[in-house]
DNA sequence: CGTCCACAGGAATGACGGGCGG
DNA sequence: CCGCCCGTCATTCCTGTGGACG
């Protein structure tokens, strides 16, 4: 075969074949789905405790709990869509907003995101804290907005900047004149409930409910319904299905990982030019979302973080904190890098454990000191695969 | 059985960039 | 433009500690 008709074997292939995907959105973790299986009873109950707003009156917190990909946001999210178009069908002056507090980040973003949302202007930066919630519960009730604030991951603000956010919020219906503002907060963390301050903790959980995980057969039969809107007819079967669903139990049921599970891997099937989805690419899939996860965490890191990084691949397997040191600072020494104190390296280090590149455990040797175990959790080869793209790096890496 | 190593990790503080209101 | 406030990254100083050694 020539070149010119392999070039245009592979143009008409794509023109002739139709595609596997019939609407790949579909399986994504943003889209909400116009039933959720297995979660009737969340929808129910969590319908009846928003309800007051429908009447004018303020809503009872809420507190939801339960791992990843247990259905917490996306039944929030449905029942917050249906709640506002009943409401704007009556012309009701009900507002929600989401805000997931890992993404936004800082109290300030929070609120700022709170206020954009409402439609009240607030500065990207610079105001006091205080002043912005200020701000915001006089405009709330100007406007007389009915608001249920939903803040996801809210383990992760409590964390990271303490309850006094929280605090202002739930005593601030007390300081509304009109208006209302209602709390729904998510938690991947059942223990987060301690770091609260006993007057928060009761304000905010004065309704509470926990997402159970999906079984394997639960996410079976979710994977196989949305695979029916997502795939076209027999592009998928009931094998790579089964395996999606298997695999995703194994990890606590997550369904957001099953759905992507089976997006790559019918993004992968159809690359490749099958005529459907199979178990194979299914298994090529996990590698690839695992793959793809960790050369996120690898770029994102700032430059003395992966210096660090480098310098964990020790002589063999493991070392301690001390030797990590001194090959990180003879990095940056020889690189004419301005080393970092060992008090910071500490940090930066268990950073890296918690994002799970280093496993970092402390060990006592007695008589020669406390210290901590520092092994890398993958391959030197893919660091140095992934670091050769960094024009500054490359040639750290080549020594 | 106490000592003392080699750090862990908390608290306070500071430098710096961003951005407001006045 | 100044003074104030925020967030981020870093330094300095500090107290705490498991267990082998003497």
């Amino acid at each position: 075969m020539s070149e010119n008709s392999l070039i245009k074997d592979i143009f008409d292939k794509v023109l002739t074949k139709r595609s596997l995907f019939k609407d790949r959105n579909v399986l994504r973790s943003e889209y909400i789905p116009k039933n959720l299986p297995f979660r009737e009873e969340q929808i129910k109950t969590i319908a009846q405790i928003l309800s007051p707003l429908l009447k004018g009156s303020r809503c009872s917190n809420l507190l939801l709990y339960g791992k990843t990909g247990t259905g917490k946001t996306a039944v929030t999210k449905y029942v917050l869509k249906a709640l506002e178009e009943t409401a704007n069908s009556q012309n009701l002056n009900l507002k929600t907003v989401y805000c997931n507090t890992r993404i936004a980040g800082t109290e300030y973003r929070i609120l700022y995101e709170l206020s954009n949302y409402l439609g009240l202007k607030i500065p990207f930066t610079g105001l006091a804290l205080k002043e912005v919630s200020e701000r915001i519960l006089n405009y709330i009730t100007s406007m007389k907005f009915g608001v249920i604030f939903t803040l996801d991951e809210i383990d992760f603000l409590v964390k990271n900047s303490g309850d006094n956010l929280l605090y202002e919020f739930t005593r601030a219906n007390e300081r509304l004149k009109e208006g209302s503002l209602s709390l729904i907060g998510i938690s991947n963390d059942l223990k987060f409930k301690e770091l609260l301050d006993p007057r928060v903790l009761s304000s905010l959980s004065e309704e509470e409910m926990v997402f159970p995980p999906y079984t394997a057969e639960e996410l079976k039969i979710i994977l196989s319904e949305r695979a029916k809107m997502a795939f076209n007819n027999g592009c998928i079967d009931d094998v790579t299905l089964n395996l999606c669903a298997a695999l995703a139990a194994s990890e606590h049921g997550d369904a957001r990982r099953a759905l992507d599970l089976l997006r790559v891997a019918g993004e992968i099937a159809e690359r490749e030019g099958a005529l459907k989805v199979e178990e194979k690419h299914a298994r090529i899939a996990i590698r690839k979302i695992d793959e793809d996860r960790m050369i996120d965490a690898l770029n994102s890191l700032p430059l003395h973080q992966k210096l660090l990084l480098l310098a964990s691949f020790g002589s063999q397997g493991q070392s301690h904190t001390g030797e990590v040191y001194l090959r990180y600072v003879k990095l940056c020494e020889a690189n004419s890098i301005e080393p970092l104190t060992s008090r910071r390296v500490t940090t930066l280090l268990s950073e890296l454990d918690m994002l799970g590149l280093v496993s970092a455990t402390t060990i006592s040797k007695g008589r020669y000191g406390r210290t901590k175990k520092i092994s890398p959790l993958i391959s030197f080869e893919v660091v140095k695969k992934v670091y050769r793209e960094d024009p500054f790096l490359k040639h750290i890496v080549d020594s």
